[in-house]
DNA sequence: ATAACATGTCTATATGTCTCGACATATGGA
DNA sequence: TCCATATGTCGAGACATATAGACATGTTAT
């Protein structure tokens, strides 16, 4: 994930109605949702949706596989990842110092329950 | 940090400029740089950055402060912190097992030398 | 007070994005 | 094949953003 791979993917999350989707995908990860339903889900016409998956694909943070008719979108989770590694070797680079507090509070808070994974 | 104020995060680094800037500044953490400094470094017309800074500003990612005739441009790090743990509490929500592999990278490969901080 | 400096605001233009109707393409079933 | 379903592409209007010149504001020194 360069920076110019990263805009991309900030720019796709820049949006409600593509964030939305995108938080919608996650939680029905490693289930992916077909084009119309994500639409519905959105309350936009199913064109406008379109455009809008095609951004985050260019972001790299979802995925598509066809499915008879529909197509199956799914979060790319490793493109997620790499969008927020970006981000914290940019404040890491040399200065583990700045990262330590961020990394600490995501242990702390957000996955506590998995912390046995990650020891 | 809410959806509505992460959009105006994203949009701030979804921008050549203003992620230059802002990565220039966390670099320069703690210490600020006035803007005219930031502004020679990007390669832009003072007023072009004083509108890119305020949108970063606007996304919570710089904290400013005068002093004397410049105006002196930090990275907030609470801020930049705030959008990743909203990143990360949207793929953890009551599903650790999505976001331990995540936090597992950041351990292992980002901040490694910090480890015995988040212990 | 006056001047030089640093920066923000106003304004206009150019460019890009969002939205959605209309149309095109692809798949599966009768 | 013919039709219905599911989705993508194109085009246009409305809106937002990027850029930068001109001007305004605030600060420091003389």
């Amino acid at each position: 994930m360069d920076a110019k791979k990263s805009q991309a993917a900030f720019a796709a999350l820049a949006q409600p109605t593509r964030l939305k989707a995108f938080r919608k995908l996650v939680a029905a990860h490693p289930n992916g949702l077909p084009a119309g339903e994500i639409a519905q889900f959105c309350k936009v016409p199913h064109n406008t949706m379109s455009t809008h998956l095609a951004a985050l694909m260019r972001g790299g943070l979802i995925a598509v596989a066809r499915q008879g008719r529909s197509m199956n979108y799914r979060a790319n989770l490793d493109g997620f990842r790499g969008l927020i590694d970006f981000m914290l070797r940019d404040c890491c680079n040399g200065r583990p110092e700045i990262c330590a507090p961020v990394v600490d509070e995501f242990n702390a808070a957000c996955c506590a329950p998995a912390r046995k994974v990650a020891s």
